[in-house]
DNA sequence: AGACTTATCTACCGCTCGGTAGAAATCTCT
DNA sequence: AGAGATTTCTACCGAGCGGTAGATAAGTCT
């Protein structure tokens, strides 16, 4: 099997590569000069091995929510509402202060952006629903287990702790250290859940 | 006085034009052509009359907090401390969902960007940082003057404020409604002051 | 060995980017 | 009327953009 020439460069590695250089300058801050380098390959393979600069975004997208992103999915599988909230805001702490990479790709990455990159920021925004969707999923599922009060709003909740979250990956993006990021999450915990 | 050819368009609503084309596009993904078609005049009159793109971006910048965000500032004079974060948060509620310029241009401005606007990035998370201790000294003086409980720590509720906007506006930008923002200032003034 | 498949490289494509040169037009002054 | 100041226009600049052609290299198959 396998036939042809060997791959030379490590395919992971390279994407791994590229993700970080679309968090720290955003998709359309990247040129495919800044990922050639980074990825230490030449433009023919990148446009071989990954398609072009929008389907590699998605792979990196994809690396992103099930690598330095995954805290979030973990944290929707802890047994009650209070954890699960504690564990995603506390993880989002950590994740967005790696001074390296600071804030959140899925913020970020297209905010607002001219035409050509259009259909990515509306991928974006639709991830960024998607994972509001799934937390307000899972807090309905504990005003029916009983770990929320009764009266309680799921959807109201969730866009709640997006919010935070999102307050959090602009102060990571503008340099907030780790300690004050987990302050926020304290605060918003503090009294929770905002009945 | 005057001397010279006088000039043909209206400088003031040309600046106004380019703020929303940087509003909705974000400073990076502007062009010279988006600017100058939103306008109504050549790239020369352009030059002759803002400087460059960067200096453009600034005076629509302060157009921007001098109109549609004035209501921060205003924000800040009422009298008590809920009064100044309720008209701060209902404020950029409205300011921020309107359907034509969503979000916040302090915000999706150039949240993360290339090498190129790389000042630009700096300059806004300076203005961001402007604003929140602005808040800080408002809400300082609160305390003081007996609005806010007496262990309250204001740098800690700036930052809790601050969080909330730009979670609104990263909502915004992906085209969440008024009364979803609304709400969200409902939530974060429910059990305010966080203690 | 030789056919076949795939990766790698250099060199290049058309296009748009931000920005400007230089001449013509339109005003105020003397 | 004419000098001087300023704006306007068309046309252009070099640089960088995302993306590709075509030759060559390095493997696996029969």
């Amino acid at each position: 099997m396998t036939l042809g020439r060997p791959r030379e460069f490590d395919v992971d590695a390279a994407l791994d590569r590229a993700l970080h250089v679309f968090w720290r300058k955003g998709y359309e801050g990247t040129s495919m000069t800044d990922l050639t380098d980074a990825m230490g390959i030449t433009k023919p393979s990148l446009y071989a091995a990954f398609g072009n600069k929008e389907e590699l975004f998605r792979k990196a997208l994809d690396r992103y929510v099930d690598g330095p992103g995954s805290y979030y999915q973990a944290g929707l599988q802890k047994p009650t509402a209070r954890e699960v909230v504690e564990h995603i805001l506390y993880g989002a702490a950590d994740a967005m202060s790696d001074p390296s990479n600071p804030g959140c790709l899925a913020v970020q990455g297209a905010l607002c952006c001219g035409d050509a990159a259009e259909t990515i920021k509306q991928e974006l925004a639709a991830r960024r629903g998607k994972t509001e969707e799934d937390l307000r999923d899972r807090l309905s599922r504990a005003v029916t287990e009983g770990d929320l009060p009764s009266g309680s709003h799921a959807g109201d909740l969730a866009r709640y702790v997006s919010a935070i979250l999102q307050g959090m990956a602009v102060q990571a993006a503008s340099g907030a250290p780790r300690d004050q990021l987990r302050k926020l999450a304290d605060m918003a915990l503090r009294n929770w859940p905002p009945v």
